[in-house]
DNA sequence: TCTTGACACGAAAACGTTTTCGGTGTACTC
DNA sequence: GAGTACACCGAAAACGTTTTCGTGTCAAGA
């Protein structure tokens, strides 16, 4: 079948251990004998078999992607977030292995633990408290991805969603606004918290009082922005703007204020968040808050890699900077 | 540290062979001890280790997907991809491991397969014939997805390209268009032959004759659809028409059109290739062929799996209809 | 000549399972 | 009561590595 270790042995007649030792350059054994191996293991095109090596070694060189949907491939979001994970740990030689189902169950979470196929995790969602309490107990290093997290003791790497939002809402109340909508995510978290402080304090900032019927709630139907910008346009009296949480949102609003008859931005004005290629390829292009997510996603890996080194490690938790795109969709063409 | 199947062994007595045959339910063990065992298992959060697991069974559980680059990941083509190969891959209790790094060398190909990590292989790219007569070499089983290929034995999904353009480029003659501009890939391979091919066939049967100036290859350059659709225009009897490789390209191509200050569709219809969602967001939304990527995916999963579990399966090549979305970017309104 | 140390090498245990095979004990048949 | 069948269990090998520890050789120093 496949070439091992042992047949390198039988045919140099020399032990397996000292086969061993060559190949992985401990200092015990003599030159000529390490290139005798080295010649007969290119020569037989020995590699060495993962699943032994790792059973003996006791860690998986592999890295856990958990993502909490497989659905959730489609956003751009994860996708840009994947090719800088990926560089990362390819470059360190380490395995990506995907899971996408039943993440949010702690019980799922302890079985990937207990079945060591991994050596860490990048958490691309929200865990819960229950969840985060089983990865530590179990000592599984981990660092949770594009969000803020309140436990005391975990890594992350968050975009600044707070002052991001509060660069957005400022941007549009320097456009003369004063009604401006902001839609938020139907789960709560510290994302849309985040966002929602940036929001209110420009608004406070500026003096203007805080409407509650300009902060609608979107559920994860597809078409959840659309009926949200309808449901903002069917007010008494509508926003002038439109913060959207996130650009895929604002697209649908988009749309949805354009089969209205509307015109942008002189209308209404739309923004978006995230600063995905969607954003750029819409007619006006929307004005968004571009995160940095590629650098984020090597980063990420390499705080997690760091954790995996050292066990003593103390948290790490970055937050990175996010930068204002100011186009069409907001800024009246002079 | 982590709780084996010993640990189960010595406390209840049994030995651990026992134990193991009660896990898997062997026939050759007593009810009531099997129901001990599991007790004790689930008492103690017992949980296999799957390195060892697989060392001893000799199979991993697990599917490798290659992707020839990790930036690759940013197209929402390889996302829907990815959403359904995930979606079946989970339900078989396979696991995806995930290679971006140089994929395409033999070498790298032959690593993977002796180091016996992955059962299986899903390849998101065009395999080079020594690249695929080494994993035959290696009986390593794999699926080719999104292409055919013409090497005999090789199982494969793919869209109908030849279908697709065909149609594609039927609906525009039909249109009105005589001269109708085809842009192809940087790399040749059956993907550019197929729609190639099926934009000639549409050609000839309109009895037009085949204009070697209104087919451009592009490279690999994020603007080169930009530039492509500019020296199209810049001949000096332009297309009436473009039909881009893919949907992106046919995004930058509306751009280019546009920053000339052209109307679309009437001064020149523009038409893209695969479906995705940024194809139904531009102004004006563009006409495409829509490959059904979610199925696709699911379905080479599916194939592969089978190869896995039986090595004498014959190959399994698969060509899905695709579906010509035709929308406003090539459709005067009326 | 004897001791010491460096240098190479190999035996064997270990990692945590699965699976084969033989060995009990019990019950049943004649 | 002898033989047989069956149900249940455990010892041990195996998967392919890595790593510890012991051993042998040889040269240098006393």
């Amino acid at each position: 079948m496949s070439v091992t270790i042992e047949d390198i042995s039988l045919r140099l007649g020399i032990s397996v251990s000292t086969v061993s030792k060559a190949l992985n350059a401990y200092p015990d054994v003599a030159k000529d004998t390490r290139e005798k191996v080295l010649a007969a293991a290119r020569e037989l095109d020995y590699h060495p078999s993962a699943v032994a090596r790792n059973l003996r070694r006791g860690r998986a060189d592999k890295i856990g992607l958990l993502i909490n949907n497989p659905i959730s491939f489609i956003s751009e979001y994860i996708s840009e977030v994947m090719a800088g994970v990926a560089l990362s740990a390819e470059t360190r030689g380490q395995n990506l292995v995907l899971y996408t189902a039943a993440v949010h169950h702690p019980q799922e979470l302890k079985r990937i633990c207990r079945a060591r196929e991994v050596d860490g995790l990048l958490l691309i969602y929200s865990p819960s408290p229950e969840a985060t309490a089983v990865l530590q107990r179990e000592q599984m290093p981990f660092v949770v991805f594009g969000r803020r997290v309140e436990q005391p003791g975990v890594c992350f790497v968050t975009p600044d969603n707070r002052a991001g939002a509060y660069a957005l809402t400022r941007h549009l109340l320097e456009q003369g606004h004063k009604r401006i909508g902001f839609t938020t995510r139907p789960e709560l978290g510290t994302v849309s918290e985040d966002r929602y402080q940036g929001y209110r304090q420009a608004l406070a900032e500026a003096g203007l009082p805080f409407e509650p019927e300009l902060v609608v709630q979107t559920s994860i139907e597809p078409l959840s922005g659309y009926k949200a910008m309808n449901a903002f346009l069917d007010l008494a009296s509508p926003p002038t703007a439109v913060f959207a949480f996130y650009d895929l949102m604002a697209v649908d609003a988009l749309n949805a204020a354009r089969d209205r008859g509307m015109r942008i931005p002189e209308d209404v004005a739309i923004a978006g968040f995230d600063g995905l290629r969607s954003s750029a390829i819409t007619q006006p292009r929307l004005t968004t808050v571009q995160q940095p997510l590629n650098q984020m996603g090597k980063r990420a890996m390499e705080i997690l890699l760091a954790c995996i080194a050292d066990s003593a490690q103390p948290p790490i938790t970055e937050i990175f900077p996010v930068h204002l795109l100011i186009r069409e969709s907001t800024e009246y063409q002079r």
